[in-house]
DNA sequence: AATGAATGAGCCTTCATTCAT
DNA sequence: GATGAATGAAGGCTCATTCAT
């Protein structure tokens, strides 16, 4: 038991010393020689965990994104209703970038627009996290508190298109500021639009 | 002139041969040799055009964007209320990048997400298409059309952020549906809000 | 001497192992690891049985060379004549390829043509196959069965030349039809060459 | 004309470097690096002129094969019996790699014996040599010169195969003695056989 | 005796860029 | 203006070998 946690182990510092470095350009310029020297080891101990370079690359996702659905569930305990549902998630997906941001570039700005990830088996636990947005959804339109009439693919758009790009921006802008700031008025033009009230 | 409008012939025969090279993949697996050999001339007078990859690259947009401003500015004429102006927004936005998907792959997948791009002059350019958005609802929330008690910059996030949601998915699905098959209900959830009216 | 039987056990097992690895391609696409897993040892273990890969590799024609001539000796046993001789030898020499076909492999595309193996020690102990070889034809000149006026080294070479070459070309075509179907052609262009004896 | 000629000049002088190297060691050992360097070229050339390593190793005897053919076809003209024809066969064989030892080396220790060659083109090039000496025995069978009785096939093995021996254990011997000696002996026991003519 | 994780040197190959023609 | 041969740096990956356990 020993011996498997410490090759765990390993497999953790290797996906954190990629986290950065990858994190800090792009697939192509991000070097398995740079991964190996901030992780401390050889770069051949690397293939020893990781088949190859993509196959680390997707390891980070697949990682990342069990801990978010994980910690997810649990920030969602005990909230009934979907509309606190769902502004729990907003919350929790901003707070989670926010405190994960060289995380947050590898996804935002390269897998979510990479068609390999797309297509990769990471790709369908990446679906856990969305999933759980659409499920929300889906509760909050049987219990009569969202829209039935709009398409719930549309719906999630809305809020995941939103997020993503509030994120992409923020680390686009080197995480100048602060990604919860707007929290509530997120909430507000989710739930009631950008229509003005006064002209119902 | 005879000249110059050679040498802008070329430039846009080249930039023409880039959009499918580039499209077809990302920065790093697009080589300068297939995009050469697609415009039909040599490696080298690229060179002459260019300065390097790079600046060839974000020349895709710039001439992209331009297209895209005219055009909306001739769609957007005899339209006066900022409703309308936005739901026209919307409908050119998708129009645009369903009738130009390598161009969209492109933007998309790569210029968006990488951070020279931000840092580049063309990104400059590349405001004045989101700027136009915000020019509408500044106009909006002026006209009492949109709410003022939200932060402009997260209606705009709601807007662009659901628009590239659906472009990047719909091209990271091999352009597989209609890009515009709901465009009805994506205008209603943004005006309206995802809250059921029975709530009220 | 439990023990020594049993590391001599280890031994062959890793030996038998090598040759199928070997046998599958060339010493440079062979890997230790690979030989290894066949053998249902671990990379460490080979290393305590042989010096090195190299090491390995030629101790493998040392044992089967080993085998090939105790039971050439066993074969020859009650033939007296130089012809008879010679004749079993070539037959035994193509049936014991013939049985052995990945470790024909091996020495055929591998080791006779390797320069180190020619300079090993192993290479010592594959003199004794071609010295028998020599032993006949001497014998044979003695005997007046075979002429005197020609170097018994060209005459080896005749012999040899032509069985490795078949062996060679077998081996390159997968081993596809039966080694030993032209033995008695073979044998007769040995002792009598290839002109037609109408010119006598 | 002038850069057609400079461009097959420039594959020659790549191929000469090649013939070096992979001389000197086998497949794997041989290093790009060093035929760039032998050859006063950067290796990223090698790659303008060859698509892979394996494809410049094929060039060797797709060029030199060509050369033995053309002057042996010269050799040849003006000799009309089999006789005549197959011992300048002999002769010309041995000469050829006498005076390209380094070219010997590659082709006997690595080609001769390499699947991928056997299965390349280059190989059914190499056919037009060794089927220029089955033309000549099917001639002497025909003139009544060599035996009807034997498959053909048995005695093209029976030339090529002491002919592939003694070149083979010349390179091996490092070229320490003169490849042409025996040439006389050689001549007599392939049309002669081994055997005693007193027994006849 | 045996393991297997770790090493690290080394090699093929790609490709943006240059420059003589 | 245009060409395309030549460059050379850089990087992913393999694998024989070692050594702490």
């Amino acid at each position: 038991m020993a011996k498997i946690n410490r090759k765990d182990l390993r497999r953790k510092q290797i996906i954190e010393a990629a986290i950065d470095v990858f994190g800090n350009g792009n697939f192509h310029e991000a070097s398995i020689t740079e991964i190996a020297r901030k992780a401390n080891i050889s770069e051949g101990t690397i293939y020893f965990y990781f088949k190859n370079k993509e196959d680390l690359f997707f390891a980070i996702p697949a990682q990342k994104i069990e801990e978010f659905c994980e910690e997810l569930e649990f920030q969602l305990e005990g909230i009934q209703d979907a509309f606190n549902k769902l502004k729990k998630y907003t919350w929790f997906y901003l707070f989670h970038f926010k405190t994960n941001p060289a995380y947050a570039r590898s996804l935002m700005l390269e897998m979510h627009v990479n068609k390999n990830f797309y297509n990769s088996k990471t790709s369908v636990q990446s679906k856990r996290a969305t999933d759980k947005a659409l499920e929300i959804i889906r509760q909050g339109q049987e219990e009569g508190l969202f829209r039935k009439d709009i398409d719930e693919e549309v719906i999630q758009a809305l809020l995941l298109g939103m997020l993503e790009y509030r994120v992409t921006k923020w680390v686009l802008k080197d995480q100048a500021y602060d990604l919860l700031e707007n929290y509530g008025d997120i909430c507000e033009v989710i739930f009631n639009g950008i229509k003005s009230s006064e002209n119902i």
